[in-house]
RNA sequence: GGGCUGGUAGCUCAGUUAGGCAGAGCGUCUGGCUUUUAACCAGACGGUCGGGGGUUCAAGUCCCUCCCAGCCCGCCA
């Protein structure tokens, strides 16, 4: 009975969409999407807590893409918070999945990214077939691979202040939270067949939907050969499994395993984990929408009997351009993204709307801080753009740690320039000359602002881009005309007679000038002596900031 | 092959839910700040809203169709 047309019509009628689906109050559009799902949730009267879910299953790296199972579902919680409601934000480790093959890369307790070269690779290929919760900790720091990847998670949920409870999908199995689920699904074997058998055309009469781990061996099974659902048991033969193109061993084993012992696979785990968690609101990807959320809203209703959560598919985005890809190297973890920019313009970055495919262009960064801090100025009234300013005074609030109005941010790019120089006086004198503190600034503003410089140098030296220019510290080579030489000593003398910064950048003209060189010529030799670049920041106002021996010494070319 | 989502200025994005003048920032260009370089100020340039067709007094928005990208429609998650 099952055709592609029944696939793709049960499909097509169940398509999730947050926005417009169900609810009954959707008919007014709210100016921050979390307050749209807000809405939608409420409408259904939930019991206290209100549960909110994300989960993933333990892959090499816990990469950015992941983090849209935790945040989007954070920015939902808080605005629920805000409303007066108990919220519970749990995330599921879905480590009973059995690892199928080796991971490129993966990433170390730091969240550094390394090679799979770097661990035992040949204890992982072993592991194959077994759940993650089994197999060791390659970095040997954890007690399983499972462990450290949710770790990973966790720590970087730390980094960006969202509070998540972290479920391992193991231990609900080995609590028995999932004993009634299971027990469900094989008491009504029939019906969760013809249910999945509309969206997966191998399900037939011998389907069934449950996995023991093989007592022998430990590994996944897929053949289970009778349920005795009285006892609470099912009879399985450890046969080969066949993942893509390779076949992992089975051990030939016949044995005998209670619920516990094993795990309902996917399609029926997703439905069980609501049912269990009891869970209101799950965000999740476009891979999702298609597949696992049509079927697993159907199980939900129709086999294991509740009402599902509100759904929410997030767009993925891309990564300079390229889709996210562990194995290609094309992948940024939230650490390393924190060492480029504040946590909050992380943050901003996924209170935009889920529903846009975006592109995370590291190259330009700047222009993703820069449309932070006019987010961040929208909210206090100070832009003129109706739309930015209601998103930012409803979302605003939920990005940044804590609303201060006494905040100073540095344009990106000219942190990135302030970074040539590791002088923490140089850095603020010269953020002071360009207007960004006065004398009444405090000293805790200007180290929060000053602390951009260092994320900015970090990007100007990944990127290598023009904005990574360091004073040097030695004399760089060079080759100037005579003309330029003759330039360069009057200049030195003209420091030498205790100018200030202004001066001496009306001096630069007046000398090239007066030696009938072009500004463009003058202006690069000076940035060739003192960043070994062609160019840099205001030369003249820069030198005046330097001690004054170096300068000259240096416009002297002498060291 | 079928379906879902996305496609708006060089770049990053608003605006699409209820049809009402095509928008912002950045970049670029020009000018200003006694002084070509980051910043700052003023101005300009920049668009067949992916293409085509339709409905309408009026379409980025609704309908049809086609193109491009990602995803799903095997297994797995």
């Amino acid at each position: 009975m099952t055709t592609d047309e029944d696939t793709s019509d049960a499909a097509a009628d169940d398509s999730p969409d947050a926005f417009d689906d169900a609810g009954g109050s959707s008919d007014d559009h709210r100016d921050f999407w979390a307050d749209d799902v807000a809405d939608e949730i409420e409408a259904r009267d939930p019991d206290e807590p209100i549960v909110i879910k994300g989960g993933v299953s333990p892959s090499g790296v816990a990469h950015l893409g992941n983090f849209n199972e935790i945040i989007r579902g954070y920015f939902v919680a808080e605005v629920l918070r805000e409303r007066g409601h108990e919220v519970r934000q749990v995330f599921t480790s879905d480590d009973k999945d059995p690892l199928r093959k080796l991971p490129r890369k993966l990433a170390d307790e730091d969240g550094n990214i390394v090679g799979l070269g770097e661990v035992d690779a040949g204890a992982l290929g072993r592991n194959l077939g077994k759940p993650y919760t089994s197999i060791p900790d390659p970095f040997g720091e954890e007690e399983s691979y499972a462990a450290h990847f949710a770790a990973l998670l966790k720590a970087d949920a730390d980094r960006l202040d969202i509070p998540v409870e972290m479920l391992s999908n193991t231990e609900m199995y080995e609590n028995g939270e999932f004993d009634p689920v299971v027990e469900h699904v094989l008491e009504n074997i029939d019906t969760a067949r013809e249910v999945l058998a509309k969206y997966q055309s191998k399900v037939d009469a011998d389907y069934v939907p449950f996995n023991p781990v093989c007592e022998e061996c430990g590994k996944i099974t897929e053949t289970v050969t009778s349920v005795d659902t009285e006892a609470g048991t099912v009879d399985y033969v450890c046969t080969d499994m066949t993942v893509g193109d390779n076949t992992i061993d089975g051990c030939g084993h016949e044995g005998t395993a209670t619920f516990r012992e094993g795990k309902l696979p996917w399609r029926f785990e997703w439905p069980g984990q609501w049912q269990v968690l009891g869970v209101d609101f799950e965000p999740f990807g476009k891979d999702h929408a298609e597949g696992s959320w049509p079927s697993g809203k159907d199980i939900a209703e129709n086999v294991l009997e509740f009402e599902p959560p509100i759904p929410m598919v997030y767009e993925w985005f891309t990564l300079n351009g390229e889709a996210l890809s562990s194995s290609a190297g094309n992948i940024v973890t939230v650490s390393e993204m924190l060492e480029l920019l504040e946590p909050e313009v992380l943050r901003y970055f996924f209170a935009l709307n889920p529903r846009k495919a975006r592109d995370l262009d590291l190259s330009r960064l700047d222009q993703l801080v820069d449309d932070f801090d006019r987010f961040e100025r929208a909210y206090f009234g100070d832009v003129d753009d109706e739309n930015l300013t209601r998103f930012a005074k409803r979302a605003y609030p939920f990005v940044v740690d804590e609303v201060r109005e006494d905040r100073v941010r540095l344009p990106y790019t000219f942190a990135a320039v302030l970074g040539m120089t590791d002088d923490e006086d140089l850095r603020k004198q010269m953020a002071t000359n360009e207007g960004f503190f006065d004398d009444d600034t405090p000293d805790d503003v200007v180290e929060e602002a000053l602390a951009r410089v260092e994320r900015a140098r970090h990007w100007a030296e990944k990127m290598d881009n023009a904005y990574n220019y360091r004073l040097q510290v030695d004399l760089p080579e060079f080759d100037f005309d005579p003309a330029v030489e003759t330039a360069l000593d009057e200049l030195a003398d003209f420091v030498e007679e205790n100018h200030d910064g202004e001066a001496i950048q009306g001096e630069i003209y007046e000398t090239a000038r007066r030696n009938d060189i072009e500004m463009g010529d003058f202006f690069a030799a000076g940035y060739r002596l003192f960043f070994d670049a062609t160019q840099g920041p205001r030369l003249g106002e820069f030198l005046g900031e330097l001690e004054q021996d170096f300068v000259v010494t240096r416009l002297r070319r002498e060291a």
